[in-house]
DNA sequence: AGCTGACGGTCGATCGCATCCACGGAATGT
DNA sequence: ACATTCCGTGGATGCGATCGACCGTCAGCT
């Protein structure tokens, strides 16, 4: 994992749809030697997968609510992260330090399904209680932190 | 937005390396077909961006944090989204109905890090008070959920 | 009804890209 | 010094992206 590693990792970060050899001239390698860092980055596991960003009102998700979990200890941990995955509209889940064990984001598109979801896991066993906020807007989202600051092809020759 | 648009954005939701021509293959058009209604959706804001997903640990990214803002009035609340958007280190920013105005999650290397960035994040104009709370694990996060259920191809006539 | 234009698709051709293979050179361990 | 390994380049080949020409369907108009 060097520089140009970070390099290939902001590119796709940034357009997972880019072609080998448009990355290949943006870090001044060969496209062979780029398909070959690029799979090397999806099998040891840093690459997890490509993925659309698709806007949630176009595909009626306008709602979007975090749900905040207090754990009934008397049901497995592990047991109700398996119960909640089975929830669709919930789009991720976090184990927390604190009084609230998890936290879920989840988008429905409407307020009365909202409800429905939200009496459900109320009702789903390891729930003790639930804290709902709804989100008036997403600022922004998986916003990545660029890895690299410099383009490999110019400043060769360490640091002054 | 018909069937077909929406399986292609599930295909590409799942995977948005897929070639135009497996595309094709999976929803029973043509590629031409294909990649102008894939254009269409870039175009109309329904496909934001294609983006890698890697894994936070594998660049050094290991701790995850959450963090609540109480707003203080006397600064306009786009301004304090402003100023946060200046720390590369938040990745998502929620405007919540609530106690609390903002929901951040971020990310940094150690907890030291974390301790300068609420730090900082509680002297910017417009923060009353933060609250933090540090994820201990990310179960999944931005599971897409499925549009459509059918292929296409198959079951042509309505339901039964 | 018949005409017309917009829309959305197919088909075929061309050019660039992905991908495979053989080869080369630098860094490293013996 | 030599052998080995790693990482890269270059060339060849078949597939995919993309353009243009053409076709069927449908809605609205005369």
């Amino acid at each position: 994992m060097d520089a140009i590693d970070r390099q290939l990792l902001d590119l796709l970060r940034a357009n997972a749809r880019l072609s080998y050899a448009e990355l290949a001239r943006q870090v001044g390698l060969s496209a062979p030697a780029v398909h070959e860092r690029v799979g090397k980055l999806e099998n040891a596991g840093v690459i997890r997968g490509y993925h659309a960003d698709v806007d949630p009102e176009s595909i009626d998700l306008g709602v979007t609510a975090l749900v905040r979990i207090v754990h009934d200890t008397s049901v497995d941990i592990d047991d109700l992260v398996l119960a909640i995955r089975g929830y669709p509209e919930v789009e991720s889940c976090y184990f927390l330090a604190g009084d609230e064990s998890l936290l879920l984001k989840l988008r429905v598109a409407t307020i009365a399904e909202l409800e429905r979801l939200v009496v459900q896991l109320g009702r789903t066993a390891g729930v003790a209680s639930t804290r709902t906020t709804i989100a008036l807007s997403t600022k922004w989202e998986s916003r990545p932190r660029p890895l690299s600051l410099a383009p490999a092809k110019a400043s060769r020759g360490g640091p002054p």
